[in-house]
DNA sequence: TTTAATTTAATTGTGCGCTATTTAATTGCT
DNA sequence: AGCAATTAAATAGCGCACAATTAAATTAAA
């Protein structure tokens, strides 16, 4: 047998294995927030892209499903469902851009701004769960990123 | 903004991201072979599983789907359909065990044997593809490793 | 300006991955 | 032996992920 070719040596099989066991880690913090760990990604994104005007009023800068898709590496063929599930759990909403027809931006509703809040603990606790230090964490995401970059 | 909470701080999601760029990477090599990513995973285990009998007679050891899931870490409801796809395929054959009737047992084929040959490249391919040295490759491994222990 | 090319989402279809449930076979207990 | 508990697969249902196609809007070009 070569020895290639055997499951225990290959870096992919590990990668699939521990990113399964990862969203296996996050089911349980996310199922409180009603999210899935795709869904979470997407609440991410739109709570950082955030924006705050005078006078407290809280005002969200355009997203649209392509910028969406470009940040997390998803086509419409699996965001359009998904955002669309999200809009029917109350956490965004769609609208067509009115300057041009073809874009569809997608908001935080005043609910899904709120989950934030209760979204806080989870990285911290996550973090915990993977029992790095924070130097072991520093260089595995050294070393992910350059892995990234080649193969990308 | 919490810094824990932005998407580009987050372990979890270079490994989302590497996963599904893997997988990307691999679906050409497996295009010809006619295999999907976790189908292949099920050819591996299975080439590694062959046993040579005397008089050069081909004979496979018995690997049941549990033994199969538990190498894998799938259960019943991914790999029921999975095999089934791969039977119709003409790489495995199913057959219920005899002397226990709830077991299946998974069996190569002559042509799921004869793929392998196709199959050896495919481990150095996607290796030069990463563009990481071998030590490099040794360390990240090690690490994954110790990852996957601590989270499993 | 009419047409052609491009861009953006949505849709369709396939294949995981997982949870929960069901069915059937086996084991354990009394 | 008879019955409960356990085990192994299969099934059903949901939600990605991605390829391929479609539809509509916009831009570019002749």
């Amino acid at each position: 047998m070569s020895e290639q070719l055997k499951l225990e040596n290959q870096l992919c099989f590990r990668l699939y294995n521990i990113n399964k066991a990862m969203t296996r880690l996050y089911a349980p913090l996310l199922k409180s927030l009603n999210l899935t760990y795709p869904q979470y990604l997407v609440m991410l994104v739109l709570w950082q892209n955030k924006q705050w005007e005078v006078e407290l009023r809280q005002q969200e800068q355009a997203l649209s499903v392509k910028a969406l898709g470009k940040k997390l590496n998803l086509d419409s063929g699996t965001l359009s469902p998904l955002l669309k599930r999200m809009e029917n759990l109350g956490f965004i909403v769609r609208k067509r851009n009115t300057d041009d027809e073809r874009s569809v931006e997608v908001y935080l509703t005043k609910q899904g701004s709120v989950l934030k809040e209760k979204a806080q603990c989870i990285p911290a606790s996550m973090f915990a769960k993977t029992g790095l230090t924070a130097e072991q964490l520093h260089n595995l995401t050294d070393t992910l990123d350059k892995l990234m970059a080649n193969i990308q």
